[in-house]
DNA sequence: CAATCATATAGATAATTATCTATATGATTG
DNA sequence: CAATCATATAGATAATTATCTATATGATTG
């Protein structure tokens, strides 16, 4: 647990069908977020509003590159996030440990 | 990506503030709901809201011990969210090492 | 600079969620 | 078996969320 990383809004944010796509599009490979619309059966506007809700976690970053955007995904914060699952993981094994 | 696992429900179940220290307080120490209410300013009723959406996410298990209820962490959830983050992370890292 | 491509914002809305109070149910125990 | 302790359910409600259409803004390019 970093007390600095707020685990509610990371998970709020992955916490939808279309976002956890998104991110696993994205961690592959950096894209535009134009690029990934066909991919999904959503209007533009409600992309952009989850890039929006990705991007407020900081779970994906976007850069400017002229028209287009390029979004990537934040390796800081999905290493947060596997810190966590390993402490919580290793909690639950030491105690079956003991347990025998 | 387990195909089994639905990645979403496990998320939106940790997506609460309430949610996410129950499960760090069971993951510790099995306990009875009853127990760990006054860690929590909310209602009996709330706190058993929480309590079945933990449960049918699967993050936690009860059985009845009697009258009082002792829950526990499901560790096998606990795993695949920690291979998720895993996977996403060696991807992420594949990426870094080659863009040098 | 007008057209175009990419993106964001505004406003509306239906669905979902977290919470409460009141009450019911289930198990234990004197 | 009546009282008690633990838990769940019903019903209401305020807040939040995901979605849309219409439109605005921002950047590029012929």
């Amino acid at each position: 647990m970093n007390q600095d990383i707020d685990y509610v809004v990371l998970f709020k944010a992955l916490a939808d069908e279309t976002r956890l796509k998104m991110v696993q599009i994205l961690a592959a490979e950096e894209k535009c977020p134009c690029h990934i619309l066909n991919d999904f059966n959503i209007s533009q506007p409600t992309l952009s509003y989850h890039t929006k809700i990705l991007c407020e976690a900081g779970i994906i970053e976007g850069k400017r590159q002229g028209a287009i955007m390029e979004c990537s995904v934040n390796a800081e914060k999905i290493k947060a996030l596997k810190n966590l699952f390993d402490e919580l993981n290793q909690v639950l094994e030491t105690r079956a440990t003991q347990q025998e």
